[in-house]
DNA sequence: GTCTATAAATAGATAGAC
DNA sequence: GTCTATCTATTTATAGAC
């Protein structure tokens, strides 16, 4: 299927501002925030250029609602899957599926995370730099506690959540590249969210209990 | 010490081509390809605008030669890691090394390599995928190694690679936004080289050698 | 090799009609 | 809410003197 096909299809049923919204996060998470150009979003969107000043005020104004959607989105079902456990091992591996599964609900969230990252979170306001500290809490709370019954080893919560976080966005934004490195790369092939899932919560819970260096 | 004069005492003694180089790694890893500005990079190298397009042809030319050394850095020493160890375990954590030895020698390297993941790869030519899937290939053969003599568990080397390089451009790309916050995240706070480097290394070695799933 | 001046294109933003 | 036409600023790139 053709990309002009499937983002007709994505498309369809949305009003303008969604739909804006929508061609944006794309555009955003493929080339980032100073490479992305409006009148490309309004054409992807099918929507009169204009609109997109109408709805959003302006390019970066149309970028803030994009990341606070994704901080938000993400914040949120990390705190879903953290209240609904009390283990601190299975809360870990819910965290990782949290995250997992957030990554395909919103395809464009590995990516514009990991720009942000290279910025240096230029872009990040104090509400969502307080977004991301209370997931980074989440962690800190689940290996303090697991450390405090002895079932943890003691261990940093930052390297935990770069254990997590990193792999994560990694594989999820690497994709389209192990694609077309397919043929050479037999191992990169066809690899599943489920997989990746498996694997990190092992590797996390491995590095918490394992014995220490 | 102010930035200014950080940058002019690491610009002292290099020819305007090196001073132009040392610029644009600069300001690509903070802004991008599409966010960098030429004007700006001539400015930081206290060199004429014009001698940029003498030595490089092209913004899109000079972004070539900040990747090119890039990669060919990070093989070359990843290379030399890996060719004197003869032991699996101990050539993972040479490479481990190697690729965190970089970052600090090359402060450019982890936001740039984050956006080029992010990009899905757009400015990276044959030749620096050639060289991307050489380092893959190093992990590759030592996971294969340690397997073949019963010291590993069958891992696949994509997610062993993840594993590394995740956490370790996240690492030193999240430095500037965690001295922002260290106030509030005490453990975030004054992290050095050597520690990620362990980290990662027990990471990655229990991961292969631990019991599987 | 170095500099000034400027061309040429791109792209964010808005006015104003409907 | 929607669209056309256009303004304006920014920015890559080069011509040409020294």
């Amino acid at each position: 299927m053709k990309t002009a096909t499937r983002s007709k299809r994505r498309l369809a049923g949305l009003g303008t501002r969604d739909r804006l919204f929508a061609a944006a996060a794309t555009e955003f998470a493929a080339r980032g925030f100073a490479g992305a150009n409006v009148d490309r979003i309004a054409l992807a969107a099918r929507v009169n250029k204009a609109m997109l000043y109408y709805h959003f005020k302006s390019k970066a104004g149309l970028y803030q609602e994009v990341l606070k959607d994704m901080f938000q989105a993400v914040a949120g079902r990390v705190g879903d899957a953290a209240a609904t456990r009390s283990d601190p091992a299975e809360r870990i591996k819910a965290l990782v599926e949290a995250i997992a599964r957030e990554a395909e609900a919103r395809p464009h969230f590995p990516a514009i995370w990991l720009r942000e990252i290279a910025e240096g979170g230029g872009h990040v306001d104090k509400e969502n730099l307080g977004i991301i500290a209370k997931v980074l809490g989440h962690v800190a709370a689940a290996v303090q506690e697991g450390v405090a019954t002895r079932r943890f080893k003691p261990a940093n919560p930052l390297f935990i959540q770069l254990g997590i976080v990193g792999p994560l966005l990694m594989f999820f934004a690497t994709a389209p590249m192990r694609r077309r490195a397919s043929q050479q790369l037999a191992f990169a092939a066809d690899l599943t969210t489920e997989q990746i899932i498996a694997h990190v919560q092992r590797v996390a819970l491995l590095t918490l209990e394992g014995k220490s260096a």
